[in-house]
DNA sequence: TAGCTCGTGATGTGATCACATGCCAGACGA
DNA sequence: TCGTCTGGCATGTGATCACATCACGAGCTA
């Protein structure tokens, strides 16, 4: 685990200004992005002032960012009410993959049998970029790419409660997986499992569909496993935010 | 739909003032409380100062309390962002019990292999106390009972993550449904389905407590959807929280 | 009388200030 | 040299103010 020092100069003061919104949905927007993208180190303190800084807005916008990421679970709270970027140990993803084996493959069975031909056909391209992202070892384009094909999937399921209730599990693990994914030499392998699901789609066959997110999510985490905290001990450090 | 006048004096300022936590943690409580206990119709508006003014706090604590709930989607943003309460309609009710089948049909599957003992003598206690207010035409406390019933189950499922997510779900049709009995004559029938689960419990049966919990959740959905709003019709005057 | 306009109040939003708490380092004493 | 104490600083929290926006109603005009 030698990764650099993830912790310096980045989320300058981008704030992509989609303006006609209001501040605080463009900070929410901000600091979800760069959790998504592994910016920040799991356990990491997330401070207000420090990220009204960096920012470079009051602190009142963030204030209501955090506290809609930490309602999310996006962020817990600590002991002393300081946002941190959740560990997620290996028993914790555990827990997570049952959850999703039966959200995502609720929605992938929904799926197969409402998914139209385009809709398909956009996935199987999806499907071939994840295969070469793993081929050349991309590991950040290979999970961003990967994550967009179960996506379509998903939407194709035309349920938004289920939708919203998947994304929200992903916003958990992601920190973690996408900091992760910095740093371990990526294995490659995968990307079989995704034709599975693509097959079980094109053949409208339901329950195949949602066995085959299941090997899937299963497939992933008994390598993912290896690579997260066993319990909760502390990341040490835990760097702050700030400064 | 003849209820008085729902939207009087209730939720004075009350305010169960656990000290040595934030204001804004009470005020979430005390809000998600009345939520779920029906007080507020579907449909109607809640404003940052109406409310400020009937908990006899500032504008501050409340902000944080809608946007936490907000982003659980305990409330819905309109487009002045304004929060409201959600309108649940039949379609959406529908898409709702799918996931929770999903979800609780999960916990109790897990639950039935790791309950104990007591904790099967509780919970055929709250069935029997369920019965019982179906019986005496009771909506409200059936409803409260049935909840701690469930809810006792998916604790028996040790699984952290699996229960807040099946909490969220309660709390997004709590006041709704909570609102309906308010008016609604209780029909008395289920809390069969109850003893169902029960037994599937008892003789440690997974599989069987998943289809039991399945069973009870689509055959009260079938009752309910008839006394829900068919489309997004909105609730019309969705009278103000305020004054 | 019908239609338009303008003013007024209420709404969410953002900034700023004041305060209690807690952590951490540096200084002091044994 | 080690332990303890204390000061300061950073933290979240809450209140208050100012502002832009929007809905609604009264009043005016044709």
């Amino acid at each position: 685990m030698a990764v650099a020092s993830p912790s310096s100069g980045r989320m300058e003061s981008s704030l992509n200004t989609s303006d006609d919104a209001p501040l605080h949905e463009n900070v929410y927007q901000e600091i979800r992005r760069n959790l998504m993208a592994g910016q920040f180190q799991p356990g990491e303190a997330v401070t207000l002032r420090g990220l009204a800084g960096k920012l470079g807005t009051s602190a009142m916008p963030v204030r209501e960012a955090l506290r809609r990421l930490v309602a999310e679970r996006a962020l817990d709270l600590g002991p002393n009410r300081t946002a941190r970027v959740p560990v997620v140990t290996s028993a914790r993803y555990a827990e997570i993959c049952e959850v999703r084996i039966a959200l995502e493959g609720l929605a992938a069975e929904k799926a197969a049998h409402l998914i139209a031909d385009n809709e398909l056909d956009r996935i199987n391209g999806l499907c071939a970029e994840v295969s070469a992202a793993a081929e050349r070892h991309d590991a950040l384009t290979y999970f961003a790419k990967n994550q967009e094909m179960h996506f379509s999937v998903y939407r194709a399921a035309r349920s938004p409660l289920l939708l919203d209730m998947i994304e929200g599990i992903w916003l958990r693990v992601g920190p973690t997986l996408n900091y992760l994914f910095h740093d371990i030499r990526f294995a490659g392998r995968a990307a079989a499992t995704n034709t599975l699901i693509v097959d079980a789609l094109r053949s409208r066959k339901g329950t195949a569909a949602r066995e085959a997110v299941a090997h899937d999510i299963s497939h992933a985490m008994v390598w993912l496993v290896q690579h997260l905290p066993q319990s909760d001990e502390q990341t040490s450090n835990g760097g702050t935010a700030s400064k």
